[in-house]
DNA sequence: TTGTATGCGTTATCAT
DNA sequence: ATGATAACGCATACAA
């Protein structure tokens, strides 16, 4: 047996004019459910729809409304980002919620390489999508640039730093970070360190701040291990550097739960207990923290919402409303389990 | 600050075609690269090209051909996948860079409600793609269903038990178990259990196939658990209730890496040393191995090839090809790790 | 090799 | 409240 291709053909607004009885101005009035259109008119219409099985021609619309109704979501560094951010996926489904709500399609570009970078540029431009959504941008992102050149409607999950005049939707990393430092530190640890990754970006900023904030005249400059990635090992290094620097310490503020489990591999190889010798917290609350041993304190991300809060944004945008570039933060929670 | 939406009126061939001083014909040939174009002609119109900013407008195109040049790429159960499936991501990323070389553009359906389904089923009707790529489908699905019954260009990443006349593109699933199994076996041990899954799909079913065929005269159907989810918690529950059936096991196949790692989690609770007491081993590969503690040894998937084959079935589809559906089986792997 | 004319299926404008 | 009719921007068959 052999796959074959899509052969019968549709339906169109003249058909369903003709069997109604009607024009197709008509028929074009009810399929947008305008005003001014008589009940009579209104079933008829809707009876020969179901009647002819007409589906409308996106094409056809796009060109005529110069518009797409689709939405993109530009997704970069799709490796790391699939396979390490652990908000990802949850992020992406609230967007598609908000934008399904709206009868808005998602549409996912993917830059996996120079080539694709070239393709959504045009594509932005190209009238493909109507808004655009960018996860995790970096300084100097190409494609921000473009979309901030455009004017199109747009918004950021987490802000990056060069890139002004958009609005973003994010979390409040400094007060978290605060938070949960200040909570590390009310068991009774004396030297806490902290690893702290991504510092182009506002997030990885902020988180350090925020650990600094919370130690006040206790915070010592030497514990602060950076790194540019969030990743497993990056916590592994980090915590070897931590425990050459001072052997004594014992609180570690890791900033992903993915490194916060590279910290507690380090410190089970070298034989110290967690949380009795030492006190690990991280950030995410990703599947990372409730697999580590033990199950690890940690900040928990409103994902979905932040993905839902951008799409509703762009939304705005599309509908003409005035939209503050200000930045929108979202509440975190501390969860808190037995690492520390 | 506030946001702004798009403005600036775009080019048109009209435009690109007065400032080279040829016919929009002439332009429309360059523009899709077809023979019976003088060489002056061609440099004439990519030099205005590039002088208006010429981008084509894609649902103009999209009308006149009554084509899309997308994909769309079926996402059911998008919190189980994305959140769960550790070969998601890879596959994604295959689908869209065959699609990107053919310059086609992935379109990604994520079905998370009664609503997206019907949505994607309109959509799919309706010409936004001109195929749909499926992943992981289970029996009775409604969108393969729809597809099947639609006639349209697809494939499926995975076989759904019950759709027939589709090309599908999946691993031995059958060999891959049997192989790893063996293997476990041949550490030496004699009582060798199963937590088996998704017993609602071709994969599921072959996998436990090929862990029997391994075991032959071995092989006692009281040490196969099986279980819906290919969770982490079900490895849990399923060790437990193996160690009750048999506490002298020694050795077990888990049929996803997320229940491999609660199997090692179960044994750490009780007491038994792995690989000294059991030998474990897992399917997939994910993360979860390599994180485990020891890391698992467990079969590999060759995730990014599964989805570029698929997506490169569907364009060869498009291009007219007749396409076998009897099914594409690529090569797994088996990595040997400290578990077994 | 190139230009012209027509059609793709909608929406939107203007009468009626 | 409804019906004609003109865009929308491109591809393409046909003429030249």
């Amino acid at each position: 047996m052999t796959a074959r291709r899509a052969a019968s053909a549709r339906a169109t607004i003249n058909d369903v004019a003709a069997v109604a009885g009607v024009s197709r101005g008509t028929v074009s009035r009810v399929l947008n459910s305008e005003a001014y259109v008589s009940d009579a008119a209104r079933s008829a219409v809707t009876d020969a729809i179901s009647k002819v099985g007409y589906v409308r021609n996106s094409a056809a619309r796009n060109l005529a409304t110069r518009q797409s109704h689709a939405v993109g979501l530009v997704v970069h560094e799709p490796h790391s980002l699939f396979l390490e951010d652990p908000n990802i996926g949850s992020i992406l489904l609230g967007i598609n919620s908000a934008l399904s709500d709206a009868d808005y399609q998602l549409v996912s570009l993917v830059i996996d390489s120079e080539r694709d970078s070239h393709r959504v540029a045009e594509y932005l431009s190209g009238g493909f999508v109507d808004g655009v959504i960018i996860v995790s941008a970096r300084a100097h992102d190409p494609i921000a640039k473009v979309v901030a050149e455009l004017g199109i409607a747009a918004a950021f999950v987490g802000h990056p730093v060069d890139i002004e005049g958009i609005p973003y939707v994010g979390i409040d990393n400094f007060s978290a970070a605060k938070a949960i430092t200040t909570k590390l530190k009310e068991t009774g640890r004396r030297r806490i360190g902290m690893i702290a990754a991504g510092l182009d970006r506002d997030s990885g900023q902020d988180r350090m701040a925020g650990f600094r904030a919370a130690l006040g005249d206790a915070f010592d400059p030497d514990l602060v291990i950076t790194t540019p990635l969030y990743a497993h090992t990056s916590g592994i290094d980090g915590m070897r550097l931590l425990l050459d620097r001072a052997p004594d310490i014992d609180g570690v503020f890791a900033a992903s739960d993915a490194m916060a489990a590279g910290v507690l591999d380090v410190l089970r190889e070298v034989g110290r207990s967690v949380p009795g010798d030492v006190g690990v917290v991280g950030f995410d609350d990703s599947a990372w923290a409730t697999r580590a041993q033990p199950p690890l304190s940690t900040v928990h991300q409103p994902a979905g919402q932040l993905g839902r809060r951008a799409a509703e944004s762009v939304l705005a945008q599309l509908r003409g409303e005035t939209v503050d570039t200000a930045g929108i933060f979202l509440e975190t929670a501390i969860v808190w389990r037995d690492s520390a």
